[in-house]
DNA sequence: GGGCAGAATGAACACGTTTTCACTTTTCGT
DNA sequence: ACGAAAAGTGAAAACGTGTTCATTCTGCCC
């Protein structure tokens, strides 16, 4: 490499590219753009050369142009939460794939709704959205999104699934929970399970809801009472107390739902070495997530998961045919749930 | 909200409401940029107005000309990771109240170089990056970033604080491990601890390779033989499978210094619930970082800390202090840390 | 060799902002 | 009330790219 005009301070354009190799500067960008005709001789030669100035086109004079910035907008309440940081993660490497980043941004943690945040998201002009908080209502969000077409994670009740069914606005992917819950139930019916009880997250989750509701409709489907109610809120800590309340205050259980795998580890906790309780022996215990640490040997839990891997797929599918087709209807994707069987039942 | 002139399809320019509020455009980029001068309220119509097309100025244009994106890069090997999420989610906080926002990029896990994820984030024109993959050599990391100076998170050995001293090109963040390790050391002294065993953390990682030498280093000086070490990688799996190593293979310990909590908790539980033992009667346990999951019941694991927040703190100041004087040298910031003892000792 | 299709090329424009630079208006001290 | 300093204003230039369009070049067939 013969250093005989080195790179002058600061960011290589496409002019000083041109200049180099003798051509003009829309040839250096059409080296770029693999779509357009340019005689392959030269498009190497440009392409030599503008490794040699480190030379890339800049994201930001192409996005004012092509109207796509390739950035994926993340609102998330908590980025530590276990789910969470596994689907950022695993989305992050899948979009990095694509061509896309991920673009973060936090929101609080009650799941409640934030307007300044989707404004101040909606300046970064993300050509995608995925809302982790999914108590946001689509036509709001999507007033916050001139060009971005949100994805909406949704998660119909039994029945229900029809509810805004034809042609949604928004792209949306469905979370089916009724099977796994069901497999739960039926698992713990097995073991001779009588008072159950659950254990809540957020309340103003719409996840949570919808795992509530489809809970009691499955437990009085198979003739169970009512179950008792825990208030937690996706927490570690809200989960421990929370169960104290039900053992000290209320009346116990001897089979507790968890909203979530990191509840369920709060729970567990609290009964084994708060109130001396053994799982499964007194209480038996299941979660929901399926999340790495579930299989740790401490807790070794029994859980409702959904496949991270497919959700992850359905997602990014998702967001490449909203570009490729901008003012298409509503796209939708289906994901279903299963139980997976460990050592906190029986 | 008279809807006389609903806004178009697409975006809002500042043309658009130039037009509405009978101004110039140039007065609506002025009233946009606070430290311009603009009659108080001709900017307050124009704001007015501004909200009313639901405008914004993009930020890609405002990139072009003035070659900030208002982005950080972050390179993580893995988001799950306890002490990282948790680590981007307190980060991505700050920085959104500072006008900013998280670009998040995955690398290897084994914590190696990786030449073309620091050209695609190149690609990005990041404000600034903070490399959470340590062992990418400032130089090589310069290279790829024209604009942007990159943080550097180092760990400085005793004595060896001024090894590369002066002024760094680099701007960085100096995290003194060696307090709370001779805490550490001293307690599991004091508890009559002699055969102390190291699990390491990922082989190329530099805080690793740091906290190995700072304990060799301090187990010396106290008149300790040097620790045996089980190699592991950060995870819990690593971790869990080079325990029973130790005491299948080779013989034993009576304390388990790790690299990192999740190590500790697998250590913990491969003691446990594979080896039998007792903690902390057996083996006594101490892990690093602190994470959320330490308090947990379950591991209520001592541990060596460094707060985060404090950490969070300097690194926002690192990234302000270098985009206001873009051409200083190295700035530097320093953390201490120090032991949280919990119930894993005696 | 003439005609012609298709590829290759470069000039000019568009994208939406900030910044500079003259110019005009207001404010203020005396 | 006068001048000077300060503040307010808009036209024009820049930022670095993609795209359109008219033009030139190449290779091919008869």
């Amino acid at each position: 490499m013969s250093d005989a005009e080195p790179a002058p301070r600061g960011r290589a354009t496409a002019e000083m590219v041109a200049e180099r190799a003798k051509v003009s500067r829309v040839a250096v960008s059409r080296a770029f753009n693999p779509h357009t005709s340019l005689k392959p001789e030269k498009r190497e030669l440009i392409l030599k050369i503008a490794q040699e100035l480190n030379y890339t086109p800049d994201r930001a004079a192409r996005a004012l142009v092509s109207g796509r910035t390739h950035l994926v907008g993340m609102i998330v309440p908590d980025v530590c939460s276990h789910w969470e940081s596994q689907e950022i993660d695993a989305l992050t490497t899948a979009l990095q794939n694509e061509g896309f980043a991920t673009l973060l941004f936090k929101t609080r943690t009650d799941y409640s709704m934030d307007e300044q945040l989707l404004a101040y998201m909606r300046g970064f002009n993300p050509d995608s959205v995925i809302a982790f908080v999914e108590n946001v209502k689509p036509k709001t969000l999507a007033r916050f999104l001139d060009r971005a077409v949100p994805i909406y994670v949704h998660y119909p009740l039994a029945g229900q699934d029809d509810e805004s069914a034809g042609q949604p606005l928004h792209d949306r992917l469905n979370v089916l929970q009724r099977d796994g819950i069901e497999q739960a139930v039926a698992l713990l019916q097995g073991f001779g399970a009588k008072r159950i009880a659950y254990l809540s997250g957020a309340e103003k989750s719409r996840a949570n809801g919808s795992r509530e509701r489809t809970l009691r409709q499955v437990m009085a489907e198979r003739g169970l009472e009512p179950p008792m109610v825990a208030r937690g809120d996706f927490s570690y800590e809200a989960a421990y107390q929370a169960t104290i309340d039900l053992f000290r205050v209320g009346q116990g259980a001897d089979a507790i739902f968890a909203a979530n795998d990191v509840g369920a580890f709060g729970v567990m906790d609290a009964l084994r070495h708060e109130l001396g309780l053994r799982v499964p022996e007194d209480v038996k215990v299941i979660g929901f997530d399926d999340i790495a640490q579930s299989h740790w040997k401490s807790y070794n839990l029994t859980t409702v998961k959904f496949d991270l891997d497919e959700r992850v797929r359905a997602l990014v599918r998702l967001i490449l045919r909203r570009l490729n087709a901008p003012d298409a209807p509503g796209f939708q994707e289906t994901l279903n749930t299963r139980l997976v069987v460990r050592g906190t039942v029986g």
